[in-house]
DNA sequence: ATAATAATAGGAATGATTACTATATAAAAA
DNA sequence: TTTTTATATAGTAATCATTCCTATTATTAT
């Protein structure tokens, strides 16, 4: 893969948030240094950097956001505010009867909790 | 919840069948016993059976799929032949660290694994 | 049966993503 | 360093899933 200021740009982006931005957010970002850059450009390149193991892409609902942290975690989302927490849930145990039980080679997990996060709790008992 | 015959004829094309089918698959059935039925006509009843809890929506990528099955559960999807099977992993231990460390109040938990199930297995050691 | 309410078909609109193409940039060869 | 070759880009059109809109139709309550 030949150099490109703008899958450089595009990775700075990514590696510089803990935010899980989309392809949109990234692309308003972009165009701030490199204003005619395409919409296009962001998806091939966000792409790649996925594939080349650069970065992580997660499914949020219907849509795809982008994180750096590209070992593997889970995620808490806020129906509420829509936050999406990293954390690390998924264990060796969960692991290990997948591929004894179900004779299943794993090579990623995508764990969603939903629910409602500290910050909108109506009353603790 | 007014009655409707296209909403009932939804339903039972879901629960006729374990293939986690998406809305366009749905609404091709549906077309068999319903020639003009329309594909909004689907979208708008699959959420309001979702929301009535008659069955689950899940995730697969970027788009959606409907599941009759509502209790908790999660999924192996492979990679090779696109499969996704129903599996029971998450368990207790998992929900009492998000509530305890987290204060996280856990209303769904969406858990993919992703991989290659057995009938690709190329060697086995 | 009539009125009130909610659902439908059909199609247009939206939003995310991918595909296309002529031009520009980067890497390799001369 | 010029020339050649290959790959990436901008810009735009196309696609796909999903939602929205509206006049008409079906369901429920009176």
């Amino acid at each position: 893969m030949q150099y490109s200021y703008q899958r450089e740009t595009i990775r700075e982006i990514v590696y510089s948030t803990n935010g899980h931005p989309n392809a949109n957010w990234i692309f308003g970002e972009a165009k701030k240094s490199i204003p005619n850059i395409s919409l296009g450009t962001v998806y091939r390149n966000l792409k790649c950097l996925d594939e080349s193991g650069e970065l992580r892409t997660i499914f949020d609902g219907t849509i795809a956001r982008y994180d750096w942290k590209t070992d593997p975690h889970d995620h808490l989302k806020c129906k509420v505010c829509g936050d999406l927490v990293d954390v690390d849930l998924m264990d060796d145990a969960i692991q290990s009867i997948v591929k004894k039980e179900y004779k299943f080679e794993v090579d990623d997990v995508e764990m969603t909790i939903i629910g409602t996060c500290h910050k909108h709790k109506i009353k603790e008992d």
